[in-house]
RNA sequence: GGUGGGGUGGCCGAGUGGCUAAUGGCAGCAGACUGUAAAUCUGCCGGGCUCUGCCCUACGUAGGUUCGAAUCCUACCCCCACCA
């Protein structure tokens, strides 16, 4: 359980297998974001039918609406979603960052005011790992102090440490939590769940490296994630914060970018050594009309589209382009109908989840590093090109 | 036929002497979105140009008052309501 094997590399990239109590992950692999416990628009066979292997779910928010008892006294995330495969939660730290002005930091913890009903709540380390331990999901992640991308050296040194030491605190909550409440729901009690922990430190590479070091002091783990980064930082700086991760992590640990990416950022991450991602971007372009394409994204509602018999992405073998013309999908779009929202929705996750399946393959056959060149100057050259 | 109300940019609808090419909303067009407070937000939206500005044309039509009118006056046309 948590196994991850290796089965090639091309440069930095590798292609892997990550075994999880509730099935295997095959990476490189982008994880589609259901915050509030569904991938927002997506039934979750539309899901499953994209090819998601692994989704996320949301502490913080599920905490908050139904709550973690509600969760698991129906079974837990899996049994409460319908959704049999892998799962992993977000620890909430990602919060600390987004809900910023709602919330504020101690030594201890956080102290939200709830964006729903204005009550206040307290998110420690130590009940974010309760939380999801409640949740269930296969992945749980440790709750860290994310700075934004613009992050003074001080400031990102102060969340770096702050992370480290509420690491800690994780850790330590997570296996008493294992040692003691065996779950009913659970595939295989004492190994149901995995802690990951969060490499932080902004975009200085010292307090990055310090980061990976105080981290790894801590372990051992079964896979890694990077987080605070696609902050706001330009995006040369995330690649030189990745590059200067490669080479001191773990080679044999899955490498996880948290909220990352766009179409070109999996292939950029991926040839830095990035095996898991994970972002909202795929379902929000997609209900804000933005559809990916293999030559760059188009705005659906685009005049350009109306009255097309073509699909939408003709080279795409999602549900959406090979059943419906885009005249039609932007029909939806101008007339504002919610089946507009998941149709595009789902072609994106659906491009992104083939990306990561087709960067696989090159991995495997060795063509990886053409293939992305390829691929990534036909996206960039002819952007929008219908 | 009489009385009253009203005719504003593609549509709805503010404005009742100068700060008005004219508030808003809709429609239209374009853009943004990266571990989801987002089915959201932003910009453009009479025409033209040598485009940080300038020039046309515009508030039913035609005149008039005034330094200046979508706003005041007169006539006419049209719409609505009520009364005959």
């Amino acid at each position: 359980m948590f196994d991850f094997r290796i089965e090639a590399r091309v440069g930095a990239a590798r292609a892997g297998t990550l075994s999880l109590p509730h099935g295997v992950v095959t990476t490189p692999a982008f994880m589609p974001v259901g915050t509030h416990a569904v991938v927002r628009g997506l039934h979750p066979e539309d899901v499953r039918r994209a090819g998601a292997q692994i989704i996320l779910a949301n502490t913080y928010h599920l905490h908050l609406r139904p709550g973690e008892d509600v969760v698991r006294d129906m079974g837990g995330l899996h049994r409460f979603t319908t959704w049999e495969r892998p799962m992993l939660t977000d620890s909430g730290g990602f919060q600390v960052f987004s809900l910023e002005g709602l919330r504020r930091i101690s030594e201890d913890g956080v102290e939200f005011t709830s964006h729903v009903d204005g009550s206040v709540r307290f998110l420690t380390p130590e009940r974010a790992t309760e939380i999801q331990w409640d949740l269930g999901a296969d992945v749980a992640m440790a709750f860290d102090h994310v700075v934004p991308g613009q992050a003074t050296y001080d400031v990102a040194r102060d969340g770096m440490e702050r992370t480290l030491r509420w690491l800690a605190r994780c850790r330590r909550r997570h296996a008493a939590l294992a040692a003691t409440s065996p779950r009913s729901f659970p595939l295989s009690p004492a190994l149901s769940q995995t802690l990951w922990p969060i490499v932080q430190g902004g975009t200085h590479l010292d307090l990055r490296r310090e980061s990976v070091e105080g981290t790894l002091g801590l372990g051992p783990w079964t896979g890694i994630a990077i987080g605070g980064l696609s902050v706001g930082e330009a995006k040369p700086v995330m690649h030189e914060v990745l590059d200067a991760l490669e080479p001191i992590l773990p080679p044999a640990m899955p490498r996880y970018l948290m909220g990352v990416g766009f179409p070109p950022d999996l292939l950029q991450g991926i040839a830095r050594g990035i095996d898991l991602f994970d972002c909202v971007a795929a379902t929000r372009n997609g209900r804000h009309g933005t559809a990916w394409l293999p030559t760059g994204r188009v705005n659906v509602r685009s005049a350009a589209l109306k009255g097309s018999r073509d699909p939408l992405d003709p080279e795409c073998d999602c549900d959406t382009c090979t059943t419906f013309p885009r005249g039609y999908l932007r029909h939806l779009f101008v007339v504002e109908d919610i089946l507009g929202l998941r149709l595009i929705a789902l072609h994106n996750v659906r491009f992104l989840l083939r990306l990561g399946e087709q960067a696989r393959a090159h991995i495997l056959d060795g063509s990886f590093d053409r293939w992305s060149r390829d691929w990534l100057d036909r996206y960039s050259r002819s952007r929008g090109v219908l």
